[in-house]
DNA sequence: TAAATAGTTCAATACTATTTGAACTATCGA
DNA sequence: TCGATAGTTCAAATAGTATTGAACTATTTA
């Protein structure tokens, strides 16, 4: 695997986005991003087996809530704030406000 | 039946308020809510039976995202607005802003 | 009181999502 | 090159969600 999906703007939907921030699991991750910036996947002190995890950030990232940059061994996770911002104005600011 | 449960704006949860909205149907009832202001459920223009319809509002009352009022035989379907507003502010104009 | 209306609930089915562990890929360091 | 590290993918199990039609409740109207 060298090159992850990761959808256009003009691929952003709504519901998606929404869809993988209704999840418990998910919403921490989203959390814990905003507040250390860019982290590995492993940084996430969440109690999941790694496949679990690593479903979970597919799910962020293909529905264009993360970037995830492969870096080495590691790949390193963020939330796409700059994008999502241009599609969705004020949505996700709102919901790390709410976090 | 006679009252219909709503949770309470202390009861409310980000990710049950997400996930509720993460579904393209109910997604689309919001729209219509926030465009004609209270109105019924058969008034939804949403081509589904009417159990799964009753469903979708039954999701979106319980995640305190609707208030229905028994009025008659019918009842009212109406965007709780303002404790949306009080427990997560900005939140649910993000939301409609987009739709 | 009988029929119509508005919607809910139930049971069954189908579909989708989550989780786990094992096997796998790719990279880095000794 | 060997082993460790970081993460993905797969198959299988489980759990949760969506949909339908039929039966039901409650209310209104004739």
């Amino acid at each position: 695997m060298r090159e992850l999906f990761h959808p256009s703007i003009e691929q952003l939907s709504l519901s998606a986005l929404l869809n993988a921030l209704g999840d418990p699991i998910r919403l921490q991750i989203i959390k814990n991003l905003a507040i250390s910036g860019e982290t590995t996947c492993a940084c996430c002190n969440i109690d999941l087996t790694k496949s679990a995890l690593s479903h979970h950030f597919k799910v962020l990232r293909e529905s264009g809530l993360i970037n995830v940059r492969i870096d080495g061994k590691q790949r390193f996770l963020s939330i796409r704030y700059d994008d999502l911002k241009e599609r969705f104005p004020g949505l996700l600011e709102a919901v790390i406000h709410n976090l």
